[in-house]
DNA sequence: TTTGATTGGTGCAATTTTGGCACTAATGAA
DNA sequence: TTCATTAGTGCCAAAATTGCACCAATCAAA
């Protein structure tokens, strides 16, 4: 390991703050940044950190040495991006972060046919909900619902993202299927509540055209496509959700849209989202070939809805 | 050795034109660079030399990273200079580069005191009369007579360089005492010649302040002071030469000044040459006890000859 | 206060990497 | 041709790195 490396070690132990969390992120033994760190110090021949026994600050060189391993960092990333330029065949590793449902659903069968085509591509997938910094996290790819604000980052817009509004057959043997907006507003709702996406009420357009947002009887939230579609399925609750997160539940009849004449708006579209810079061959080919899969106009989730091109479109 | 020395290595390669070069200027074995790049050229995953079995030539992925390389050296060098800031103590390596004489009458014995002080210091002293790239080279520090042109360098006046005639007793009587520049100039010469510094003629002013440069029968040249003195001393010549290059030759007698009323003109100074930035403190200690060794207004060399501060000033 | 978990640091053994030597094949100059 | 020099490869010894076990110091919770 040469100077280089123990500065952008340096950077990661002062980002992370604490030896342990940057071991820990590199799946390295604490003793092995204790040791370099200490080189480091030797090899510049200035104390870089001063250590109270469980914890540290900068030093003054040591936080000019900061400044400079972030230029090295920079300035090393742009010269292997650089390189990958002339790459023909993808190559390296391709790390993408979505919300679990999206991987789960629409990624994965991507994943395995890329893989297939590409085998020098290793693919390292973090599902999570959260927003994350996918600059400081490394990552080259996000796919998300909703515009995110960091404009220092690219959103493109791959699907469209229309709501549909389902119930079991046992919910409306229950409850009765309802006729209006006011009579379902009454009956118990599965939502769904991540960080990122939201659906606490319904949007819809009235005889009017007039906007308007419906407050539900929520009993139920989770931040997980399947448990929705669960708690559906156990007749004890209708679900408002994204048309994504469906799978064949409504083409096998254990679900029914509930009052499809209604117009529902479409919720935050589905986006991809990646640093403002020249991307990877890699990452090129993955999301060409995510938009394929999802398709260019109807989202390939839509297709699981028979019909859905007619329903919810206030006709 | 990880991605960042290998592009420096691969700079390095470019730079001399040939593994072997790089391989030579390292003190390493050709196997390593060649391994070395080899490596690299899988990390990045492009080929960066078009070989032929016996030299090569950059690919434009090669052109594009040897950009990035010296980016990368030149921020790394900033890097290590800036914690070199925080030095108290002198540390690392001291590469001067100086001639000959120079570096053995007065850098030596500087050198010696220098490093008695400050052990932590190594002293890499290249003897050469080359004006060399001293920042391609990496030198901290060039003694020079004559002012470089470079300016993206410093040149820091170090001492005056005044002038003599010399010649033996032996010499004298041979050729006896001469008593005007006329009848010296017809006299054999040994001369100073290198490539920074030519002493062909004699420089003086005459009675009524002319300048006059004096054609002389040279007989002998060298680069090197102590021959011209060997050859003086045989007394089948005399020399012009600067003060600087005397030892205690006229104080034992062995030599003697010849025309001491003559004016001559000084010729071109001392001077410390080093790279416009910001100096490691070891470079700024040694420069300064050069200085305190030569001395401030009157060099050292000219207290080795007796009475030199009255000689040669047309009185 | 005590306990327990976590911090950074150190010694040691195993593993990985590096560096040098000997050799090969290819090239260009004499 | 011959000869010197080039880049590259396999092998082995030497050097560096890594991970584990353990330590002392610290902080938080019981």
């Amino acid at each position: 390991m040469d100077m280089t490396s123990r500065l952008l070690m340096l950077l990661d132990v002062v980002e992370h703050g604490s030896f342990a969390g940057a071991a820990a992120s590199r799946n390295i033994d604490r003793s092995v940044i204790s040791k370099q760190i200490s080189r480091l110090e030797d090899d510049l021949g200035v104390r870089l950190l001063n250590r109270t026994t469980r914890s540290f600050s900068l030093t003054a060189a040591g936080a000019e040495m900061i400044k400079k391993s972030r230029e090295l960092r920079e300035l090393l990333g742009q010269t292997v991006r650089l390189a990958e330029n002339y790459h023909q065949e993808p190559r390296g590793v391709l790390k993408v972060t979505s919300s679990t449902i999206i991987a789960k659903r629409y990624l994965q069968p991507v994943i395995n046919d890329f893989q297939k085509r590409f085998p020098q591509v290793e693919v390292e997938l973090r599902l999570d909900d959260r927003v994350m910094d996918i600059v400081a996290e490394g990552f080259d790819l996000a796919f998300r619902v909703g515009e995110p604000k960091d404009s220092t980052l690219i959103a493109r817009k791959i699907a469209r993202n229309r709501m549909i509004i389902l119930a079991s057959p046992e919910f409306i043997d229950t409850y009765g299927m309802p006729k209006t907006i006011d009579e379902l507003s009454l009956l118990p709702v599965a939502n769904y509540t991540s960080t990122s996406l939201r659906v606490t009420t319904i949007k819809y357009l009235d005889e009017h055209g007039e906007r308007i947002e419906k407050n539900m009887k929520s009993v139920f939230r989770a931040n997980d496509g399947e448990i929705l579609l669960l708690k559906a399925l156990s007749g004890t609750a209708f679900v408002v959700m994204p048309a994504f997160i469906v799978g064949s539940e409504v083409a096998d009849g254990h679900l029914v849209p509930i009052l499809p004449n209604l117009k529902l708006l479409d919720y935050s579209a589905m986006y991809a989202v990646y640093p403002h810079r020249d991307l990877p061959v890699r990452t090129r080919l993955f999301l060409d070939a995510v938009r394929e899969y999802i398709g260019k106009d109807i989202p390939i989730w839509e297709s699981n809805i028979p019909n859905f091109e007619r329903l919810y479109q206030g006709s």
